[in-house]
DNA sequence: ACAAAAGTGTTCCTATTACACCCATGG
DNA sequence: CCATGGGTGTAATAGGAACACTTTTGT
């Protein structure tokens, strides 16, 4: 294509050929590892391929809504958090034409979560973040920014309450945190740090069932109100 | 539009009709200020508003390719420091249909650009961050975006050179600090903070012109390949 | 000799780290 | 009564903040 052959009328018509996606990294911890979702692909390009969650978005739909579409439908659950990384936009990310994706990672309970399995729409699995496989398009390239922000954000906010149960153990948010950063760390200096930022406060209940040996551990939650009014106001939580 | 009444072919199609641009913030500091570029808009839409700089994106166009060249042309220096904010992508941003734009914000050397001024494409003007006018489009949006990036970049790490010249001193590097982080800075702590990171090297030669009374002080340089290799190392150069 | 800016060390204090025992519960 | 995990305090250290004077140069 040459621009300078065109008319100024041809011109702009031509600017409206390009068509947008989504792409979601859904986050989830369990097993003491942060997991992500992925869907095997039933039809071609890269079929049999796992890919991140994603779809295309009409020239009139709002991207945002489209996120939040996918994610409920990929996971069966309504409680989520979710950022946008970034665009996307390698020229030939996309065999179909140019196609720009906008990357999303979001931060799901793998517990509340219900996986659409075995249709033909879709095979879904979590999938260790430190052994993701060869994924389709340029997916690994958006997990791996996907990686970076979860990393950023773990290690410097107190966040990714949405991994867990709205009611969770210090021990279950010390073991995400561990799971993100990828070292262990003392508990005393842990729930020091966590408990002086005064937004996660006891329930009074604790964990039930508990089938472990000793006393069951306290439940914890956030002051949400509390901690969305800081955030507004500047305030980052920083922990480390 | 409706998309239930489409068939899949005409299906597909209909994602391609739709378009992108690039919008720029371009940074720099002046008077112990942080400026950002603005133009003023000689057609419609928006004309007479100041806009950032920006520009439609062929579907066959590289983005960043795009913004290297809108920066060029907008600034006249081709040193320069770029980095993707994210995607914008309300609906009703733009009038002539629906145009997502991926935004960028960069650094300049104020001293170094050579603005158009006074043609009839453009008039561009530096404004002080802190008196950011009504811009046209989304534009105070993304300005305000560029903003928290620019703050969490430099309040985090040593960043910032291609807003000063390749040599500088080490007080207008404090004072650049001081003009992002809006306080002033201990002239002692900071030269121990940013020399403790060994990539800020003296150069032998002194500040020339020198008016002032007083010793010309010492010119520094970034020692770039050491920095941007402890960079791709995962070294985030933590300052504060 | 004086005015103006450059350049340099030390002390204090706060924040982070490292570390070990008692308690409650269920089998 | 014993095994298991929950829950708590203190001492040592390192890093950040506060602070003032001497040196150089041009007028």
């Amino acid at each position: 294509m040459n621009n300078a052959i065109l008319s100024p009328s041809e011109d702009l018509n031509y600017y409206f050929r390009s068509a947008f996606s989504v792409t979601c990294v859904i986050f989830g911890v369990d097993e003491k590892a942060i997991k992500v979702l992925v869907v095997k692909r039933q039809k071609e390009p890269y079929k049999g391929f796992y890919a991140l969650p994603a779809g295309m978005v009409y020239p009139n739909d709002s991207i945002e809504e489209r996120v939040d579409t996918i994610v409920k439908e990929v996971t069966g659950t309504s409680r989520f958090y979710k950022k946008q990384i970034r665009a996307f936009t390698d020229k030939s990310r996309h065999p179909l034409g140019r196609v720009i994706s906008i990357g999303y990672y979001s931060f799901v309970n793998i517990a509340e979560c219900n996986l659409q399995q075995g249709n033909l729409e879709s095979e879904s699995i979590w999938i260790d973040l430190k052994s993701v496989p060869e994924l389709a398009f340029d997916h690994n390239e958006i997990v791996q920014a996907a990686k970076r922000r979860l990393l950023a954000k773990l290690s410097t906010q107190l966040a990714g309450f949405e991994m867990l149960s709205e009611k969770f153990t210090l021990k279950q948010l010390q073991e995400m945190y561990e799971a993100a950063l990828g070292h262990e760390l003392d508990k005393r200096n842990f729930r020091r740090k966590i408990l002086s930022q005064d937004v996660i406060v006891e329930t009074g209940e604790l964990l039930t069932p508990w089938d472990e040996s000793g006393k069951a551990p306290m439940l914890y939650k956030l002051n949400r109100e509390l901690y969305d009014n800081r955030r507004a106001a500047g305030d980052h939580f920083e922990i480390f």
